[in-house]
DNA sequence: AGGATGATTCTCT
DNA sequence: GAGAATCATCCTT
């Protein structure tokens, strides 16, 4: 199975957002295989005050600015690992912001990482599928192509999935900038209102 | 050096 | 749905 090529990142970030619906994300820390298909991400893309990259470059989000591809894993409330793949292409800071997956491979390994037995408990957020897939700070920065971390495509891709908007923030709340498999039960929250995705 | 601020999670109502 | 926990990061003195 090959991993999502490059040019999958490169396209406009929203876009890249619902794209990766459904993909599978496996990670592989520890020597034991973590993962399931997405099914939750949000895009931070261009001229977007809710991004971390919307006031420049800092030490933490320089990831956002390097290459497509590529993991960005930042810290939230100082307790939590959060997931994004970059996007866009070099020296603009646009990321996805992974939520949720379907818990299917390693549901024991992810049981005991979360220390939580019921499913929909153990990927059902940002910070939560960081901790069932083992992924911290040690990750930032490694391609979403590499041994430790890969995004798969999947066949099913685009059909069934919604946009609404974007979770936890204070700023542009307007924008429909979060995606969701319709009617997952693994999602962080179900969302308010659903407006449908044209897929093309 | 100090204060404000979260791209969250968990528990309780 | 609301509130507490908790601390690295960033920006302002």
């Amino acid at each position: 199975m090959t991993p999502l090529p490059v040019a999958a990142f490169e396209r406009e970030t929203p876009e890249v957002a619902r794209y990766l619906i459904g993909c599978l994300l496996i990670s592989r820390v520890g020597g034991i295989a973590t993962g399931g298909p997405i099914v939750e991400t949000e895009a931070y893309g261009k001229d977007d005050p809710a991004s971390h990259a919307y006031r420049g470059l800092t030490r933490r989000n320089a990831t956002m600015f390097g290459p497509p591809g590529h993991a960005y894993v930042y810290r939230s409330y100082g307790v939590h690992w959060c997931l994004n793949a970059v996007t866009g292409p070099i020296g603009t800071g646009e990321a996805v912001l992974i939520r949720a997956i379907e818990p299917v491979f390693g549901i024991e390994t992810m049981i005991a990482r979360r220390g939580r037995d019921r499913l929909r408990d153990l990927c059902s957020g940002p910070g939560k599928l960081c901790s069932a897939l083992g992924i911290d700070g040690g990750l930032d920065g490694v391609p979403l192509s590499s041994d430790l971390l890969t995004i798969y495509p999947h066949a099913d891709n685009g059909s069934g999935v919604v946009s609404s908007v974007r979770i936890g923030i204070s700023a542009a709340r307007d924008r429909l900038w979060r995606f969701t498999a319709r009617g997952s039960p693994y999602v962080s929250r179900t969302p308010s209102r659903e407006v449908p995705v044209s897929v093309r």
